[in-house]
RNA sequence: CGGGGUGUAGCUCAGCCUGGUAGAGCACUGCCUUCGGGAGGCAGGGGCCGUAGGUUCAAAUCCUAUCACCCCGACCA
């Protein structure tokens, strides 16, 4: 390909709309192109890597037993008012309607349609298991769309379904899409965890999720140190401590804390550490507020607490009249010691002795609080996020946190649509039973701005090879200034081109400097370069995106090395 | 939805406070010079100053409304 007939535009200057780097630089490399919030056109570089994301995606699937399949779009309510989820959704589903008045849905994911096809289609167990998955637009109305590509409304995903006669095969066929993505995102060249997800309400159901390890991630991963335990920070359990909190030593005192509506002020005022007081945080619950009661250097984790009997899912927390009828007082004050309504404490209080509380009066906190003799020993439970250094659930060792973007997530469903929609087959015995379903996705997309957020550097895209929307770029120095030069730069761009590899041959004229930075913004991963001097000494250059320096090669040397560092 | 901010050329921004009829750099077109790390000169093309009202002799500039976008908090591949 020539750069003059690719059409690339490339950016000096960061736009202003782009936050972070990979939307920086998938602007600036002329990859994307915005249309509205949340909404992208994919230009011709772009093009070539999401298609090559794809290419692996669907040899992985295939390869898995997989059969793909397209779905439309476009999706009548009747099926999402059947499973439910038409009320359920909520402003995340884009809501259509045509010109008769009906309804529809832009699709953001494919449970109903698919099952709409399993129960029409399906009717022996002889038919099972079967996995069908497609790739295809997905729409998701995000309150705020944002990251360019990796959170915006419109994107690509692959998603695929499974259907099977029990838990068994269930099980057996999501361990084969474990397998599958495992073997995808290997082979994308990214480095990837994966991690325990929350499962939702639907109780026992396993659901992991792949993380691809970038600073920028939007989501926390807790894991061990030894790797074996692996966790989204929200679904990370904190086990009770061991041990009993040491004896009481000081008295119980009320003492004055003017203002001190934050365990910051507290501390500073009391002179004491953040972990020596108690937070008490008020909740919305399903019959009035809840409290909910922390160390106070701990973080609370709304999707545990969302999931205790009589707290209000999705959490939320009391509003500033609530806490006021509850306590007595202005919110900030608020303690454990008095108050009426349910009352939650975490794990991690039960070592606790001497500490600080609210005292539900304002300008007021108790100091030298402990448990069984000012307060009621509390059953405890867990409320808080893991912290790095935490101990492992389950295992040996401490846990350490790192960032990570959601790219895949697989999920075993159960029997919640089959059931909902009366998808059956009928078993060797002739009895009906429920199609056990699972259900598994991967962001096209977002990939390809997670591998950015992975691999890049001060001057752009560094791409993992099978990412690569070119193996090699061509760049021919003063090409104008010599015809010979021009002409063995076409033979060569020619050559590399036949021996099946994907060239870039910038044969503009322009500067070498213009041409050096375009290569390294768009992340090419092996560069050759061919001049008139080189020409003469019969070298090339040749430098991979990563390396420091280039080597100058004869062309015989250059070219072998170029064929050995592109072998897949 | 709440809070903060920005809308001026394709991109990055100045001008607005203190009204007087539109600017710079990059990009684009032509010519000349230059040519191994984002060159320089000359000449050009391109803007209903987001939109609609209002104030005024006069509005990018002041006022009101509205729309869009961005950032900070509750979601997911």
């Amino acid at each position: 390909m020539r750069y003059s007939e690719f059409g690339l535009a490339t950016l000096k200057e960061v736009p202003a709309e782009a936050e972070i780097v990979s939307h920086q630089l998938m602007l600036r490399a002329g990859m994307i192109r915005r249309l509205a919030a949340g909404l992208f056109t994919w230009m011709p570089l772009g093009v070539r890597v999401l298609k090559k994301v794809e290419a692996i995606v669907r040899d992985e699937m295939n390869r898995a037993g997989a059969l793909e399949v397209l779905m439309p779009a476009v999706q009548p309510a009747e099926l999402w008012q059947e499973s439910g989820r038409w009320s359920q959704y909520g402003p995340l589903l884009l809501r259509i309607t045509d010109r008769h008045d009906r309804e529809y849905c832009f699709g953001p994911t494919h449970e109903e349609v698919i099952t709409d096809i399993a129960r029409r289609d399906l009717k022996s167990y002889k038919q099972l298991p079967v996995n069908y998955y497609q790739v295809q637009t997905k729409f998701r109305d995000e309150i705020r769309p944002r990251f360019g590509v990796m959170r915006s409304r419109e994107f690509i995903m692959k998603d695929a379904y499974s259907f099977h006669i029990d838990q068994a095969s269930l099980e057996d066929g999501y361990r084969r899409m474990y397998d599958a993505y495992s073997a995808i995102f290997t082979r994308l060249g990214l480095e990837f965890r994966i991690v325990e997800a929350d499962s939702g309400e639907i109780g026992g159901n396993r659901s992991q999720e792949f993380h691809v390890i970038a600073d920028s991630g939007e989501d926390a991963i807790a894991y061990s140190d030894d790797d074996r335990y692996a966790s989204n920070i929200e679904s990370a359990a904190t086990l009770p401590p061991e041990g009993e909190p040491p004896a009481p030593r000081q008295a119980l005192q009320k003492v004055a804390t003017p203002a001190a509506k934050t365990i910051e002020a507290v501390c500073e005022q009391l002179g004491v550490a953040p972990e020596e007081t108690l937070k008490t945080l008020i909740v919305a619950g399903d019959d009035g507020p809840v409290a909910l009661v922390l160390r106070g250097d701990h973080t609370l984790n709304p999707v545990k607490a969302a999931k205790l009997p009589g707290v209000a899912s999705p959490l939320q927390m009391a509003d500033a009249a609530a806490i006021r009828r509850v306590t007595g007082c202005e919110p900030g004050f608020a303690g454990p010691a008095g108050l009426s309504i349910p009352l939650y404490f975490d794990h991690a209080t039960r070592l606790m002795s001497d500490f600080v509380t609210g005292a539900n009066e304002a300008d007021v906190h108790f100091t030298g609080v402990n448990f069984g003799r000012d307060l009621e020993r509390p059953e405890t439970v867990d409320l808080r996020t893991v912290a790095a250094g935490d101990p492992v659930p389950g295992g040996k060792g401490t846990l350490r946190i790192a960032r990570g973007i959601e790219v895949g997530h697989i999920f075993q469903l159960g029997t919640k649509y089959s059931q909902s929609m009366g998808a059956t087959v009928q078993d060797q015995d002739g009895v009906d039973r429920h199609l056990v379903m699972g259900c598994y996705g991967i962001g096209i997309t977002r990939i390809v701005g997670a591998a950015i957020e992975q691999n890049h550097d001060e001057r752009g895209i560094i791409w993992p090879a099978p990412l690569a929307p070119f193996d090699v770029v061509l760049i021919g120095i003063n090409l104008h200034k010599s015809a010979r030069l021009a002409a063995a730069a076409v033979a060569l761009h020619d050559e590399l081109q036949a021996s099946g590899l994907e060239v870039l041959f910038d044969d503009r004229d322009a500067r070498p400097g213009v041409k050096f930075a375009d290569a390294e913004l768009i992340g090419i991963p092996h560069r050759l370069v061919i001049s008139e001097r080189g020409l003469e000494a019969g070298e090339l250059e040749y430098r991979h995106r990563r390396d420091s320096e280039s080597r100058t090669l004869k062309r015989e040397a250059a070219l072998a090395l170029l064929r050995e560092r592109t072998l897949t």
